[in-house]
RNA sequence: GCCUGCGUGGCGGAAUUGGUAGACGCGCUGGACUCAAAAUCCAGUGUUAGCGAUAACGUGUCGGUUCGAGUCCGACCGCAGGCACCA
């Protein structure tokens, strides 16, 4: 076994003390390249196995893009403003800062352990004053340009933490840290206006190389809905309001409005009568938390106000209710309601007997040129006694149906099914349970001839009795009546109206698809997206609406009742004014504490009563206490590494332009819309401002996997006994098994089990490279069996780790190594070459063996090995040959063969000819260089 | 409920994007070396039948397209992650 200690150790130092690592920034002689990893939170439990696979992954690309002949940028810090060591504060009475430099120094000397080739003279910390005065300049220049925001608005508030948490730090109602219950407050907070970059942030997701899903999730947390404002007047009031609808397709089907108990109207508007409801209501909504009343909202509740609005399009009255179904913060914080095209309002219309007016009908069928037209019905009957359904069978002249027909002038939907009811199948004591939205049918009637355009409503009855009077039959009326089950009908009735009927009486909601418009004046025949068109031109015309975009994505939360973050640079001034720090006043750096804990929900900066006081330049007031959230340092840190000593500016622009955008960043899914989405907020508007030369600051995002331990459950605090520390994987097989068998275990995405026996492979596999290379195998002569084996090894591994196939990459590695293994001469030029190719996983055994191999210099600069295509491509390959699509034998051709002799080869073949002797040969395919398909009869 | 992934040997996982399913590793079996063991090296290893050539079956389930499907299409089942009254 190598000694693996002894030399990992050995080239640590070297690395160090030659700065191997160190980073030119202002050679452009050589095109860049910058990897980032997401810097940790410095906790004090140290490096986690999933760490250590992220930031394997991007030192192999650094280590292979410097032989490469890069000039690579690959950079570590830390997020250390954070909630332990604000809680060490608290409980011990100490800075919080020698708690973080403490776990700092730790975690580096573990990164250092593992071999990763960061450059630590561009190393960062978000506490550090020099890095957060320029997160405190770019929140001022947010402020002076209208995006930082101090509003009166409703905010999470978190009773247990003591402070106001963002939407993404709660979740299912309670906070993400502790799992705290949280209520919603309004309280005056420091904000960032992010909608106001909504439509750029979606626009910059379609240029960058990130995984889908993560781009969909943003997508959904922008949560951009295209629509109308649409203005009601209050009956009786000279009040009006403004709803949202991304359907004001369907405002003839409106039948009632909805506000938030919240909205500022409701008290002006209620009724005497109902003032008393509406206001025990809006208490009940207001100590409701988050948690109740997403858990609570099975069903819909509400209060009618006692007013009324106007429909703007018809002129009608419709009730105005209130309900905690419509949000205060989204939209407008009213709604109009369309129970007949929406599951919302259906439920709820339901529930208070309020009318629903269908405006939309679905199209079945083909429609076609001269249609006649008709109503006419689909008459279900249900034997609640018995569990079946009555249906007609016409046998071969149209299979089984419900009871149909043809409405009759001036009669109703269901007059007519109880007529048709009682002529085709004599039943006649029934009791109506739905009369469902209409349906409009196309169909070709071939007894007469036609083509037909129905508009069918289908109705639900239970039967009551078995009371029967005589069949009224026609003469072409020819089936019989049966009863059937529910899988029976789903089985037997095919016809598209009929099925349709079915579906919609079984399962009564709300019609939420797209159809031609009904008793909608000018909207009538249109479909869902003409008629919103149409409709909003016909609001804007009477000035009674517009079009408008609405997004989720709410104000970004920005200040915390916490210490240990940075300090808001803003003062109050004594007429209520707000005054922001000149930059020369800036870092606004954090005060020493007597308590560092908050008292009574203030922020523990309230504590700090002479540091609170601000007298600068005749201008007096008191300081914000409140400080920034976490997100604040790691939305630009990722700037900061290009030039980290900046005292002047966040970072030389000349530098930016040269070093932006990272080129790949590697962080796990968690972040796939916090911290990774407040980001590309920040350098969006830094680019706006002519701060940031690239739009989006990262191009290639890869998140890597969990990593599970042994018995595939989540490590972590809840199963300690499965926790892998990767230090003891080092000390006891190498940091290089550690790297390599993390990056062989499977893809860098996939979460993927731990396996004891997978590290000792890894290190069986490091040794066996360390024998072969200390062997008398290693000569300065040619092997020409190992010329193609080698190119190919070549071109995988740089191929597979440029799109990142870590495992794959590695698995030809042994393969090249089972290779020459069976040979007795390892040419140098190859082993050379190979030992190049492991350098970026198993970076100390590879210096060791350059070393052994006679080279007294690193090899982290040395040429990337290159490979010759044509050394790769045999003169012949082995194909195989099926019959019918089954394997039966191999044959071995030319690369330039002929496909008449690969088709004879393939015939003669003895195993093919057992499985054609005797039959048609139908046809052969030939697949050039690939596969020969015989087709026998 | 909705969105996004994913289902392949005893296990982790490969498969040139529609062309010999199971590369590579782990494990297991046998052999060599050894007094013996470990380590190492060599060989074998999807399941079933057969001494064997070989045959049948086989990528979550059912169906389809195709000369040919792990790969494409449809329906379903299961797992993971995300969102959830967003009008």
């Amino acid at each position: 076994m190598y000694d693996f200690n002894k030399i990992e150790k050995k080239w640590r130092k070297y690395w160090e003390e030659n700065n191997t690592f160190k980073t030119d920034l202002w050679d452009f002689s050589k095109p860049k390249f910058y990897a980032l990893d997401m810097f940790p939170y410095p906790s004090g439990v140290g490096l986690h196995a999933g760490h250590a696979e992220g930031y394997t992954a991007t030192d192999i690309i650094s280590r292979m893009k410097r032989m490469q002949g890069y000039n690579v940028l690959h950079p570590m810090g830390y997020d250390s403003f954070g909630l332990p060591a604000e809680q060490y504060a608290v409980t011990t009475g100490n800075h919080p800062n020698g708690f973080t430099q403490k776990n700092i120094e730790t975690f580096t000397n573990q990164l250092k352990c593992i071999g990763f080739d960061y450059d630590w003279s561009k190393t960062l910390q978000t506490s550090d004053p020099k890095f957060y005065k320029w997160t405190q300049w770019i929140f001022k220049q947010l402020y002076l340009d209208g995006y930082a925001k101090y509003i009166d608005m409703p905010v999470n508030w978190c009773e247990e933490l003591g402070t106001v948490l963002s939407n993404d730090e709660v979740i299912d109602g309670k906070s993400e840290r502790g799992g705290y219950p949280v209520v919603r407050r309004n309280m005056k907070q420091w904000v960032i206006d992010q909608a106001a970059f909504a439509e750029q942030l979606l626009a910059g997701l379609d240029e960058v190389d990130w995984p889908e899903s993560t781009k969909e999730m943003q997508r959904n947390w922008i949560g951009k809905s295209v629509g109308a404002h649409v203005i009601f007047k209050v009956d009786g009031f000279d009040k009006q309001f403004t709803v949202f609808t991304t359907r004001p397709d369907t405002l003839f089907g409106a039948t009632y409005c909805v506000m938030s108990p919240e909205h500022s109207l409701v008290n002006e508007i209620t009724g005497s009568e109902q003032k008393e409801a509406v206001e025990a209501y809006q208490k009940e909504c207001a100590t409701k938390s988050d948690l109740e009343r997403t858990e609570l909202n099975k069903e819909k509740t509400g209060v009618f106000i006692g007013a009324y609005a106007i429909n703007p399009v018809n002129n009608t009255k419709i009730p105005i209710y209130i309900s905690d179904y419509v949000l205060a913060t989204y939209g407008t914080g009213a709604i109009m309601a369309v129970p007949a095209h929406d599951d919302r309002d259906y439920e709820f219309a339901k529930k208070f007997n309020i009318p629903i007016i269908q405006v939309l009908e679905e199209v079945t069928g083909t429609p076609h040129e001269n249609e006649n037209k008709k109503s006419s019905i689909v008459a279900i009957v249900y034997d609640r006694e018995n569990d079946k359904y009555l249906t007609i069978n016409w046998g071969k002249n149209g299979g089984r149906l419900f009871v149909g027909g043809t409405r009759h002038d001036g009669e109703s939907a269901l007059d007519c099914a109880l007529r048709e009811i009682k002529e085709e199948t004599g039943y006649v004591d029934l009791e109506l349970i739905c009369e469902d939205f209409k349906i409009n049918h196309h169909y070709y009637a071939y007894n007469k001839d036609t083509y037909f355009n129905i508009e069918a409503t289908p109705l639900l009855f239970e039967l009551k009795s078995d009371k029967r009077e005589n069949q009224q039959l026609d003469d072409d009326e020819n089936f019989s009546v049966e009863w059937v089950s529910k899988e029976c009908i789903e089985d037997e009735i095919v016809d598209e109206l009929h099925k349709k009927s079915f579906e919609y009486v079984i399962n009564p909601s709300a019609m939420v698809g797209d159809g031609i418009h009904i008793h909608s004046e000018f909207l009538d025949g249109m479909n869902k997206e003409e008629a919103i068109n149409t409709m909003i031109d016909w609001l804007e015309d009477n000035h009674v609406g517009s079009k408008q975009v609405n997004y989720r994505m709410r104000e970004w939360i920005f200040a915390r009742q916490r210490y240990w973050g940075e300090p808001v640079p803003v003062v109050y001034l004594e007429d209520g004014k707000i005054h922001v720090l000149d930059d020369d006043e800036l870092p606004l750096v954090l005060p020493e504490l007597e308590d560092y804990k908050g008292h009574g929900g203030m922020a523990p900066l309230e504590n700090a009563t002479e540091w609170k006081k601000y007298s600068h330049n005749g201008v007096t007031g008191v300081r914000e206490t409140s400080t920034m959230p976490g997100s604040a340092g790691s939305s630009w840190y990722y700037l900061r590494y290009i030039d980290p000593n900046n005292d002047l500016e966040f970072a030389n622009q000349e530098l930016l332009k040269h070093w932006m955008p990272v080129d790949l960043y590697i962080g796990g899914p968690e972040h796939a819309v916090g911290h990774l989405m407040y980001s590309r907020i920040w350098n969006h508007y830094l680019y706006d401002k002519g701060l940031s030369p690239v739009r989006e600051p990262f191009k290639k995002l890869v998140h890597q996997g969990m990593i599970l331990g042994a018995n595939g459950i989540k490590m972590g605090k809840r199963y300690p006994e499965f926790a892998i520390d990767p230090l003891d994987i080092v000390r006891d097989y190498g940091a290089d098994t550690l790297r390599l068998y993390e990056m062989f275990m499977g893809p860098l995405e996939a979460s993927k089990p731990w396996s004891q026996q997978g590290v000792e492979g890894a290190q069986k596999f490091l040794d066996r490279i360390y024998r072969l290379y200390t062997s008398e195998k290693i000569q300065d002569k040619e092997n020409k069996n190992l010329e193609k084996v080698y190119h190919q090894t070549v071109k995988k591994i740089t191929e597979d780790f440029e799109t990142l196939n870590f495992n794959t990459a590695i698995s030809q590695m042994m393969i090249f190594i089972n290779a020459v293994y069976k040979e007795d001469v390892f040419p140098r030029e190859y082993a050379e070459g190979f030992i190049k190719l492991l350098n970026p996983v198993a970076p100390h055994i590879s210096e060791e063996i350059w070393e052994i191999l006679g080279h007294d210099n690193t090899m982290a600069y040395e040429a990337w090995p290159v490979y010759d295509d044509t050394k790769i491509v045999e003169d012949t390959k082995d194909i195989a040959v099926q019959v019918n699509g089954k394997v039966r034998a191999t044959i071995t051709i030319s690369v330039d063969e002929d496909e008449e002799s690969i088709k004879e080869k393939a015939l003669d073949a003895e195993n093919v000819k057992r499985h054609t002797d005797g039959k048609e040969i139908v046809k052969v395919i030939v697949i050039k260089g690939k596969i020969v398909n015989v087709v026998v009869k």
